[in-house]
DNA sequence: AGCGGTCAAGTTGAT
DNA sequence: ATCAACTTGACCGCT
């Protein structure tokens, strides 16, 4: 119960890496020498994969993004490759399973977010083939490993959101099953809203992933607890947001650039006693939601036990709370 | 071992 | 027209 945090993709301090490779270099050797090293590299990130979920457990950090480069090169229009196909491939998927039953054993839930290059809107076909590729990549491995969760964004505009929105749904119709039942869509910082993708969720049964940051930083008119209220009855499973702040404050120019931490002022009061994962987008990565973790307890065990956040004015009372936990990093 | 150039991919908005 | 920003800087060849 309560807030379940989560850690995307890579650590600050914490030795634990993912390691991946360029197309340039892996096209420069012959076609059984590339499939060795990517074999490895798969090999090396599904290690890397238990260890960190590991890490993880130990520090009450039950959520995990993985990162899209988890298998290397996966969906590459030349070094593309099926993970059956690699030397040592059984074995690979292996690992992820076992992975997988980790998570589940501990209750750590994990997600997948593909990168801006998905577009499953573009005017462009071959670029919503690619990008249906990679979402069902992301869904394969999402599936050895417990996955419940492919968040993507809406794409572009063209000038027409509204069509440009029908041209998403018509997309995603083009989906396997085992991926669109994970996909989640998220409002971006600069195009969609959380007003723009609402109805879009209802109509295909997709989850909002609300990121409150980019609400900040691309308005529609509704308020946080609107959209978060909103977003939350989009859910038929764990309700998942994210959270940051800006590089330079508020009244800074780059406020859509991520802060290396949490300021706590930006955790909405809303979110407080929601049964919820909100992924932490921190620069400090593991330091970040660590230090956010502890203000975050802090608050619930004081104001928890006041009522204090049934009161509409709470913001500037648990900052007060805050100034031991604040530095205690 | 450390450094700099490079890396598959899309779209938008600031300069 | 170029560039940074977005989910995450890491890899590789040279010194």
């Amino acid at each position: 119960m309560g807030i379940r945090f989560g850690l995307c993709c890579i650590f600050r301090d914490e030795p634990i890496k993912f390691r991946t490779t360029t197309a340039s270099y892996v096209l420069k050797m012959d076609r059984s020498d590339g499939l060795l090293k990517i074999s490895d590299l798969c090999k090396t990130n599904a290690s890397s994969l238990q260890e960190a979920l590991q890490y993880c457990h130990k520090n009450d950090i039950n959520n995990f993004r993985v990162s899209s480069n988890i298998l290397p090169l996966k969906t590459h229009p030349v070094l593309g490759y099926n993970v059956e196909d690699l030397p040592d491939g059984e074995n690979i998927i292996n690992l992820f399973k076992g992975a997988g039953e980790y998570a589940k054993s501990k209750n750590i839930r994990t997600s997948f977010h593909p990168s801006q290059f998905v577009v499953l809107n573009s005017q462009k076909p071959q670029v919503v083939v690619q990008s249906l590729q990679e979402i069902e990549y992301q869904a394969e491995v999402a599936e050895w490993i417990n996955a419940d969760v492919v968040n993507v964004h809406g794409g572009g505009a063209y000038g027409d959101k509204i069509k440009a929105l029908s041209d998403f749904s018509h997309a995603v119709d083009r989906l396997s099953e085992r991926a669109r039942s994970k996909l989640t869509i998220e409002n971006d910082d600069k195009t969609y809203t959380p007003s723009d993708v609402l109805p879009l969720c209802k109509d295909l049964g997709i989850p909002l992933v609300y990121d409150v940051h980019h609400h900040r930083c691309n308005k529609d008119g509704i308020s946080i607890e609107q959209a978060t209220q909103a977003a939350l009855a989009t859910w038929n499973r764990e309700p998942m947001f994210h959270i940051s702040s800006p590089i330079e404050g508020w009244s800074g120019k780059k406020q859509n650039s991520h802060h290396d931490f949490i300021n706590i002022e930006d955790f909405p009061e809303c979110w407080l006693d929601l049964n919820i994962t909100v992924e932490v987008e921190a620069k400090a990565k593991e330091v970040a939601i660590l230090q956010l973790m502890a203000q975050y307890a802090t608050i619930k065990r004081t104001v928890g036990t006041t009522g204090l956040a049934a009161c509409p004015d709470v913001r500037p009372a648990f900052s007060g709370l805050l100034v031991g936990a604040e530095t205690h990093l």
